[in-house]
DNA sequence: TTGAAAGCGCTAACAA
DNA sequence: TTGTTAGCGCTTTCAA
């Protein structure tokens, strides 16, 4: 590879001359220019941003700690942020922490020995964050409880959950079961709070049905649903406090002979693409995942670039993708 | 963040012996050690990678080009990558190309401007590696058209295939139908070819039937089975070339009350959780995503480390998945 | 407008 | 066993 040097030599001039080209910081005469782009071209100079961060103390890459690789929404989401990153000229390391909190905890070293300018910490993983808050770099969250400690974006959940609860009712629907997820998830917490509230804002506070599901899964959706199908099964509407569970719910109610939407509604969260797959496309109220991975970097550019942010959280609005189950 | 230096004052040492400890080339003596040891501790020092490999040339991370971020299964053998790739202490920047050539050769240079170590290149984009063929770093390929330029990592298209078929003719299906992707991509072609081969192999030379879809998607997939079943539909399996195109094909039969797998078996290629999400459960042939993602990043390293490799192909067995669709 | 030179944090050859 | 020092490729201050 070719360097500052080599360029500097082939134009006749000195290595800082080509520095200020490059970096436009100061301008030069129109003739030295020529002739430095002209070597510049010759060698196919590539920048050495080892070097220039070392010195700078830019590495012009920032780093992305994902929860949990395996979630196909946060799959999603990872590709906006990569598409955004880049147009602002950056990399992104990738670390996945596997939801294990002792990876979480060695990611934040891997990346700081890279020296990443800025740090992307993404998914629901709770109070694992201890040793990010004395890092000494701009953070921000993602999908993530919102931690004093560190800028958080994210899609309003209770809101979602209430606008989805709104959307069944306004079809007509009242007995809606809510398939929750675990409730130290703060994002699983604030859907089937939202989910309560439309009930209770519409008087069916006698109607307030939820099972918590203990993992994020179709299949554990769908065995539990199965077996209160073996029961009874009194409701004219599903609502999965993920995908996953939506979708889970729908296989056991198709297989089970049910007519989807007209006996049972089947509503998801999230907006996967996960939900254009089943044999039914899937209504959900979707996170804004473009609007989200967009903010979540531009934030974290301006926090890099020393600006003063006064938001501690970004909520986002969820909406509703009306496929066919709904 | 503290340097050497900072650990060298603090221990009473010189830089260099403190070097030699954190790289072990050279051994100190046992009470110097413990003097270094503490200091390290002390400030919780975090060596900087930008320096040492500026020296060193070694950057200790590993870039990742994908041709598409939309893919589940590239998805899928990405976690893998990171996990290994972590195991030998390196970290992965990736790049999404997003379907396109442009933005494949670019981000030929965002990763050569930061140094990496070696190159993975992963997912069936074509003719368009010119570019990298004058790349000065090792490059390995993985699920990609082999280019005799790149040592290249992927599973046996042919026999998966094959083995597909005879699964299916195994369970006495002999009216199957292939759906196959566009045969410009190598894993397509080759896909097919294995189906053909099968059902020569079987005397069955007379019924191969396939269809060439456009796009990879499960609506594309579904839209074409629902027209061939409005004239007629005269099969008793279908082979998938992607997962996608097997849950559409299901989707479409479940539909129209046909019974899987007891009418017609569905078969997908790849294996890739999406086949859990579906209504019934996906039987495949399924890539070997784990092995693959660690032979991939395996062979790299061996590169990196500058060891002669004598493969220019490595084919890896494809294996059935058993669900409940045939 | 241009150049000389110091120095970012580290490695490693060489010296002691 | 340990220390001194040059230098990796770049940026940037200061001087010309």
């Amino acid at each position: 590879m070719s360097t500052l040097k080599d360029v500097a030599e082939i134009a006749g001039v000195s290595v800082s001359t080509v520095s200020y080209v490059l970096s436009g910081k100061k301008t030069v005469r129109p003739e030295t220019l020529k002739r430095i782009q002209d070597a510049i071209k010759q060698v196919d100079y590539c920048p050495n941003l080892l070097a220039s961060g070392l010195k700078t103390n830019l590495s012009k890459t920032i780093g992305v700690v994902m929860w949990d690789m395996q979630n196909n929404y946060s799959i999603e989401v990872l590709r906006v942020m990569e598409d955004t990153i880049c147009k602002y000229g950056y990399c992104m390391i990738v670390c996945d922490s596997d939801q294990s909190p002792e990876k979480e905890k060695k990611n934040l070293r891997r990346l700081l020995a890279r020296n990443i300018d800025g740090l992307i910490l993404m998914g629901s993983g709770n109070n694992v964050l201890s040793s990010y808050r004395n890092a000494q770099i701009p953070i921000v969250c993602i999908d993530r409880a919102a931690d004093e400690a560190f800028l958080t974006v994210q899609s309003d959940s209770v809101a979602g959950g209430q606008m989805g609860t709104e959307y069944l009712l306004s079809k007509g629907r009242r007995k809606i079961l809510f398939l929750g997820y675990d409730l130290d998830f703060d994002f699983a917490r604030k859907r089937l709070l939202g989910y309560k509230k439309a009930m209770e804002l519409a008087g069916l506070s006698d109607e307030i049905h939820y099972e918590i599901l203990p993992e994020r899964s179709v299949k554990c959706a769908m065995d539990r649903v199965e077996k209160l199908l073996q029961d009874k099964f009194d409701y004219d509407a599903v609502f999965g406090c993920v995908d996953y569970f939506a979708i889970g719910a729908m296989n056991a109610l198709i297989k089970h002979g049910y007519q989807v939407p007209e006996q049972v509604s089947i509503l998801g969260f999230d907006g996967s693409d996960m939900g254009k797959l089943s044999i039914k496309e899937l209504t959900a109220v979707a996170q804004p995942k473009q609007a989200l991975g967009k903010a979540v970097v531009e934030y974290l550019m301006r926090l890099i670039r020393k600006e003063k942010i006064q938001e501690k959280c970004v909520l986002m609005e969820p909406y509703i993708i009306e496929r066919e189950t709904c």
